[in-house]
DNA sequence: CGGCAGGTGCGGA
DNA sequence: TCCGCACCTGCC
């Protein structure tokens, strides 16, 4: 199926619209759970008013409050899809990243073609259930080969339950997700914020994140990780990944407009 | 050509 | 609990 969501609305009104591409006729059932799952996936109902009225003032983060207000953080992927792409980032540059998740894709993925593009879907964990480790690191994914294969079985036996863990609280969910093999503190951190929505994971921090905040933060090249996760949490406190987001996203944001010489300098692909 | 990258599991202190 | 180490691959 191809969804298509597009902005039909203004930052006091907002609206989307849905189109949905299909090759046969969809029930309105259907189309409800869909909608809802989307609103999910991208935190559309999030009350952020607790965040403006807590973080604010704060000097570092009100120019990127005032650019992205109403800004939400949410994942088009599932938690197994998220997966897939966190075990193909880890350990190697963004270029590799790329490579990897593109030879996944010509192998076990679907081709999907609506509205004038060409697309490819998501594999199912099942399809991986029958394929051998050899066969995936032939695809030049490494060792991560390993961890691919027995995520997909962890999924497509069963022995996780997603859905559920959208109930539940951070610490359940994160000691749930390192059961996975070849997940470890850094995936995880970024899962519990981006498919799971918590606003306050942010207690690790990988050196390449920690150069970018000892300038936005201390304007120097480079604090202690200890140092800089402190200052987080007593900025802003149960807010302190999301406003962390928006800073990292308004950085990244000015950049296309002008050169940020030092972060050229620790951006590689 | 060795070092290293948007980590993690494992064995041993 | 904390540390050192190995690990696919490809770029620098």
């Amino acid at each position: 199926m191809g969804i298509k969501m597009s902005d039909r609305g203004t930052l006091n009104e907002p609206r989307i619209q849905l189109d949905l591409f299909a090759n046969r006729p969809l029930s309105a059932d259907l189309v409800d759970a869909l909608a809802e799952e989307l609103v999910w996936r991208f935190d559309l109902d999030a009350n952020l008013a607790g965040f403006i009225e807590a973080c604010g003032d704060d000097p570092v983060l009100a120019p990127a409050l005032e650019r992205w207000r109403g800004m939400r953080v949410g994942s088009s992927y599932s938690l197994y899809e998220y997966l897939a792409v966190a075990i193909v980032l880890q350990n190697t540059t963004v270029r590799r990243s790329v490579q990897m998740m593109q030879a996944l894709f010509d192998r076990f993925g679907s081709r999907v073609t609506f509205d004038d593009r060409d697309l490819c879907g998501f594999w199912q964990p099942e399809d991986l259930t029958s394929v051998s480790e050899e066969e995936l690191r032939q695809l030049k994914v490494g060792y991560r080969a390993k961890s691919i294969s027995r995520i997909a079985k962890f999924f497509a036996e069963g022995q996780i339950d997603a859905l559920s863990l959208r109930d539940r609280g951070r610490e359940e969910t994160k000691d749930e997700l390192l059961r996975l093999y070849g997940v470890g503190p850094a995936s995880v951190w970024y899962i519990l914020f981006e498919v799971f929505h918590h606003y306050d994971a942010f207690d690790v921090i990988s050196p390449w994140e920690q150069k970018i905040y000892s300038r936005l933060l201390f304007d120097s090249e480079l604090e202690a990780a200890d140092v800089v996760l402190e200052e987080v949490r007593k900025r802003w406190g149960p807010w302190r990944m999301l406003a962390a987001h928006y800073v990292f996203e308004d950085l990244f944001w000015r950049r296309r407009n002008q050169s940020v010489p030092w972060l050229e300098k620790l951006i590689r692909l």
